[in-house]
DNA sequence: TCCCAGGCTCTCT
DNA sequence: AGAGAGCATGGG
């Protein structure tokens, strides 16, 4: 467990190892943070929450002890020694490097169905589109939390119209957050069952859902299932892959494979 | 303006 | 089993 601190109007924790805000907030893997005047905020588990850098550390605003031990530890990922990851599979030079960029990476822990129906909408879009569809989503029919919405759950956007999707701009990707939401909220699918099952199994079952082929399973296996075995490969780790490394993913990363690709994609997008 | 986006489905060889 | 068109939409 990293080292906090309860502070009057929130919670710091302590210079953690490997925790960039603009890093892990800013990557890709998450679509509901922004940033305003270095502070940043989002929605996450229903919660509305604000987080800063200062030089002690990273301050979560208005947060309870108990909510930062039960939920937003987990949400960080802060268990992880991503350290030692880093050190293992800095004995690849090139892995060192893109390593090295993106260290203050975190994988956030979603929740699954949020990561599910996000990246189902990510499909041929651009981040900025993606991210005003989700908020329309929410504000739709997720709960309202204040002057915040969660993400609203399966059961909600089961309950809506393909044509309000499509109201709302989801395009031709509506039939499939449709058919997504249907499956996990009838109970078609478990999604947490998905996260313990083999492999084969998780990516299969995520597939039978319409408008979800490889790279959407994946995001779901890593963003959402916390599978870290799952490499999502869409066109920027592609084009990576061919330049770094013609020859496959080095043998230390695969341990590591999601993590790995998230250093990979946010190297490559920066600097090929 | 007009191109294109963290893909997938469907169709045609 | 591999390749290619089409898909809805609006941000840049």
């Amino acid at each position: 467990m990293v080292e906090y601190e309860v502070l009057q109007n929130g919670i710091r924790i302590n210079n953690p190892p490997n925790f960039d805000l603009a890093q892990t907030l800013d990557c890709g893997q998450a679509f509901r943070w922004s940033q305003n005047d270095g502070v940043w905020s989002g929605v996450a588990g229903g919660r509305y929450i604000e987080l800063y850098s200062d030089e002690n550390g990273i301050v979560l605003k208005n947060t309870t002890e108990s909510d930062f031990t039960t939920f937003w530890a987990d949400y960080f990922d802060l268990e992880r020694d991503y350290g030692k990851i880093i050190s293992e599979i800095s004995t690849d030079k090139t892995l060192k490097t893109a390593a090295s960029y993106g260290s203050g990476i975190r994988i956030l822990h979603q929740e699954p169905y949020e990561a599910l129906c996000s990246f189902i909408i990510s499909q041929n879009n651009n981040i900025p589109r993606i991210k005003g569809i989700i908020e329309r989503l929410c504000r739709k029919c997720g709960e309202k939390k204040g002057e915040h919405f969660a993400f609203p759950s399966a059961e909600k956007v089961a309950a809506l119209s393909e044509q309000e999707l499509r109201d709302i701009g989801c395009g031709f990707r509506a039939r499939y957050v449709l058919d997504a939401a249907k499956k996990v909220a009838d109970g078609t699918i478990d999604l947490e069952c998905l996260k313990k099952c083999d492999t084969k199994t998780a990516l299969d079952t995520l597939m039978s859902i319409k408008g979800v082929g490889p790279k959407v399973a994946d995001c779901t296996m890593l963003f959402g299932l916390n599978r870290i075995e799952a490499f999502p490969q869409d066109v920027w780790i592609k084009r990576a892959m061919k330049n770094l490394f013609p020859n496959g993913l080095p043998e230390c990363a695969v341990p590591y494979a999601g993590i790995v690709q998230q250093y990979i994609f946010y190297y490559a997008r920066n600097n090929l």
